[in-house]
DNA sequence: CGCTCCGTTGAAACGGTTCAACCCACGTGG
DNA sequence: CCACGTGGGTTGAACCGTTTCAACGGAGCG
């Protein structure tokens, strides 16, 4: 597939005219990744950010000792790392491939020029800051004010909401990964998980869990009921 | 003072031409709120966001139980709710007047329309939303993988780099505030001075707090040593 | 003076982590 | 084709940091 083709297929970038698609054509470059790589670290400088052409990245945080919270998993069409082309030069989290991926490297300086002279474009850029913030922000609020039993019966609820009929779940993350991004350890989470599977609120069948009482499960999440 | 004064002092405003600021006076208007009242609640729909002319703003969430995580408490010169503007129509926090405050409120609309025809402002808008992400990310961060004294530890090196001279701190907030800004509670703040001040790392007179051992309260907040 | 608000301290309880062992599915190489 | 190692997941028991609950002290104020 030729590049512009890609670009033009990216929601941020398909408001922009061909000529402005024929430019950042010129300036970006399409880069592949290996599950497992790194595609950038943090505290390292910013000399641009990536669209996600296919694929999935996954962005971390990393303790001392080395534990990780997962801050999100991002997939084909959305962007990485455009937070550190607005302000301080720093990447402020890790970012790798958590699948073989191929991503669109975007050079800062020629992408400010672009958003300077197309306001539909800096727009777009503000609107996708904005859903960043909120996220973070609800994940703050999630470690800080719920315990793990509610984080995870939110984001079941969250999953099945977008991810199709009758609280059929299909993780496409592995137990691990689910237990860094509700930040906690897989060991909690598989207790947990077995809790609400003998309360007779879900059903759990390795990767594929279903619903199967969600008034209770909104109760958890709100924090009215416990476990 | 003429509100046309005000809102050029504002750095977010001050590279808009006289005629930019001069519409911008037109539109927006200036509010008080007395110490404690709500600027604005979770869930409200957003009509426009505030500049902080004048005293403190308290962003802040709350648990099902009360208690609430402050997601951070802004000055002078900053702006309050701006995310909600570019995305989505609702208030992700709460806001609060920290003390009696005088806050310019700006429509959405006209302020979209000005960073439509401004570059400037809409590259410092990005600038500014990027810097929020950053500082949620350290406060995730924060909430996930580190402990309550590393990041009291943390939090007070801070205020000592940017308050002045020789680890001397004042508190602006209280102690109780200051809990709920690190994740946690005035009870295990309390303990946690007197932890410290009992191993000589500071000195603790009321709001006036001490670094004596910077190299320790380094170790501290990098995780490398407990208490 | 008595009230309230804030901060401090102690003892007990709790949620979550740590450490260790174990199971299973899977792929690899002898 | 089977033995082996590996990674993901589960389970149990001990442990630990933090919260909860309760009580108390001091500062500020009507």
């Amino acid at each position: 597939m030729r590049l512009i083709d890609d670009i033009a297929a990216l929601p941020l970038f398909s408001g922009l005219s061909l000529s402005q698609q024929e430019a950042l054509t010129a300036l970006s470059r399409r880069q592949s990744f290996k599950k497992g790589a790194t595609v950038f670290s943090r505290g390292d400088g910013s000399s641009g950010f990536y669209m996600i052409l296919a694929g999935r990245v996954k962005v971390f945080q990393l303790s001392t000792e080395g534990k990780e919270q997962i801050l999100h998993i991002f997939g084909p069409g959305e962007s990485v790392g455009e937070a550190a082309v607005f302000s301080g030069a720093m990447f402020p989290a890790y970012a790798e491939a958590y699948e073989d991926s191929t991503l669109l490297f975007i050079p800062r300086d020629s992408f400010i020029e672009l958003i300077r002279n197309d306001p539909t474009l800096s727009l777009a850029m503000l609107a996708v800051l904005s859903k960043r913030l909120r996220m973070v922000t609800a994940l703050v609020e999630s470690l800080s004010l719920k315990e793990v039993p509610a984080r995870l019966a939110s984001h079941l609820l969250f999953l099945s909401a977008e991810g199709g009929a009758a609280g059929r779940i299909e993780l496409d993350i592995s137990k691990g990964h689910l237990a860094s991004l509700l930040g906690t350890i897989p060991e909690t989470l598989s207790r947990i998980l077995t809790k609400m599977t003998a309360r007779g609120l879900i059903r759990s069948e390795g990767s594929r869990i279903t619903i199967l009482n969600r008034a209770g499960m909104d109760a958890l999440a709100a924090g009215e009921r416990k476990l």
